[in-house]
DNA sequence: ATCCATGTCCAAAGCGCTTTGAATTCATAA
DNA sequence: TTATGAATTCAAAGCGCTTTGGACATGGAT
């Protein structure tokens, strides 16, 4: 059913019925109660292509995910932030058309995607501390919303984002106040702008306590569980090994947790583990007390913000670009406890 | 620049130049030659939008991820099901539009999208055993690849799935060879049909060996790493504990692995654990040697294989529907050893 | 010289919708 | 009675593409 064929079971003329449907206000009401029932009658929807075609609006949102061996966006973190903002896109009738793209094509899908008038608008994910990518966009000229931010960049752009460094500060501040000095930071890529902020985050605290922060207790990678494994075997095995860990994403707190046990020291009494949570559904932080003490932010929460954000841009492209900071909670967990003398004691 | 720009530019007409650049053997070559130069230049793309509305195709593949509080769908096996499909889509010049729906607006969302003529054709998700989906979409009459199958569905269609029942009963034999008797199995959710068919599996080689499936043993929930933790926990509370068990997913092991530990016992040498292993990227299973032993298929893969099949229906609606059964790979990794005379040597 | 096949190209219709500009009706004001 | 305006409705244009059904040469066969 399309809408000629409509408009003629009714008798009426095809503007009618479209400005009947789309809530113009040059209808009769009496006429407008009988296109919609015949609407409802043979469950008609219009054919999104021809709206679109006829609007200039594609009433869909692009998310650009970038695969590479070295960098690799499609993670548990990037599923639940695409379930917040598929809640938000439903509410609004887009839709969400993901692109899963090799690195080295990027700026090319991303202007193919916006000639071909595809989507409205893009979502931004994982920005780098210089990142491109919003240059890019800012020249092609489709609204977009950054999920993070980019510290070298200085135009103005909408974004959303934690406050990273203040929630790795305060993270850092609480392990320092339970005595401990050693510190591993297990963060995630090191170009990666949340990264940097958290690893800023970490030395502000270190510094206000005259820490001087260790180089041999940074570690940058894919926050795999196998990283948050390795790199605290190594850690462990140094001359003067950590004795509080503080990760920048639950799963590589999992493979620290493991690296810990299995080298036969107790979370929490032995080791502290402060972690990142986002609130991953599949990887909860314990069910009903934290099993980590975590710096907390929902990333399908920030789903949402970011698809309502665009979508409000679309809506009104002259508003002032501006962003949007979310402060994570500190929670207490069961994975810390105050400093031991000394942390050698492997053989306790 | 549209199409009639670029034709006027060329001084041809937009009949010409749409041929010339969709491969029409009616058009001089060295006319080709000039159209593709110009088009070239200007970095033309045809609209996407104004295209299907001509063809009547959409260029797009649906994906309805259902959430609920019971039923979370959206998971890290699902984001990298959706990097290998997305890969193919890439390559064959189809979007990915993903709908994340509430249970309950399930089968209206599906009508619609096929009444808006938004996609070519769906991917189903996560089959239950009588899988509602699959007659609805028949009714709807667009072409639908499922991952996964549904065993109570006796008409037709095209699938990709692993052969569950194979892998688990090979896994559970294989620990039933070294000597195990007490094996728990910590399933995905019941009535979904992947968790069936590797109960099956797993009945299928006790009972060869003549042992009596423990309905107490048998654990079907969400595949979270707390269900895995939660679960192992009052399994080894058990009076007659198991002394292995086997998991539906990586993520659950973890959380087996953990409880086992902070049971004080040790992985393969106290207790064995088996896991179905999805490769997931950010889960990998160890580095080097496989940290667990485990029944492997790649869900990227999956993806994939789902997607180019879509796309060959799509293309081809009359050849035969057809499923694709892959065997998954049982390697042995660090997690299992014989079994102990008896279990209860927590002290040990 | 005529015919027909072949190779190239084009005008125009059509996909299904929105929206412009105009027509029609009817009540009210002049 | 006529002009004015508000309330409804409609025909037709247009969004940018594909595709149908010719049109027009060209050249070889008759």
């Amino acid at each position: 059913m399309n809408l000629k064929q409509l408009a003629e079971s009714l008798g009426l003329s095809q503007t009618t019925v479209s400005r009947a449907l789309n809530g113009y206000p040059e209808v009769a009401d009496a006429t407008r109660q009988r296109v919609q029932d015949a609407a409802q009658r043979y469950s008609y929807r219009p054919n999104a292509r021809a709206r679109s075609l006829a609007t200039g609006r594609a009433n869909a949102i692009g998310h650009v995910i970038p695969v590479s061996a070295q960098h690799e966006m499609v993670n548990p973190v990037f599923s639940d932030f695409i379930a917040g903002a598929g809640e938000t896109y439903l509410l609004h009738g887009y839709d969400m058309i993901i692109s899963v793209v090799p690195d080295a094509d990027e700026k090319r899908v991303y202007r193919e995607i916006a000639a071909k008038g595809t989507v409205d608008g893009f979502i931004v994910h994982g920005p780098t501390m210089d990142e491109p990518r919003i240059e890019l966009l800012q020249q092609i000229g489709l609204p977009f919303v950054v999920h993070g931010r980019a510290t070298q960049v200085r135009t103005p752009y909408d974004w959303v984002d934690v406050n990273n460094r203040s929630a790795f500060r305060r993270a850092t501040k609480f392990l320092l106040d339970l005595g401990h000095v050693r510190i591993a930071l297990v963060n995630g890529l090191a170009f990666m702008d949340f990264a940097k902020r958290r690893r800023d985050g970490y030395a502000d605290a270190l510094s206000a306590q005259g820490v001087n922060p260790d180089p041999a207790l940074i570690r940058c990678d894919e926050m795999t569980e196998s990283f948050g494994y390795g790199t605290s075997q190594e850690l462990l095995a140094l001359e003067d090994p950590p004795t509080a860990f503080l990760a920048s994403s639950i799963i590589t707190a999992f493979g620290i947790r493991r690296a810990v046990e299995e080298a036969g020291l107790r979370v929490a009494h032995d080791i502290s583990i402060v972690t990142h949570d986002d609130e991953l559904s599949y990887m909860r932080n314990g069910t009903t007390v934290p099993l980590f003490t975590a710096t907390r932010s929902s990333v399908r929460e920030a789903g949402r913000l970011c698809a309502e954000r665009l979508i409000a841009r679309i809506n009104n492209p002259g508003q002032a670009l501006r962003g949007l900071l979310l402060e994570a909670e500190l929670t207490i967990g069961l994975s810390t406890g105050p400093a031991l003398q000394s942390a050698k004691c492997k053989t306790a």
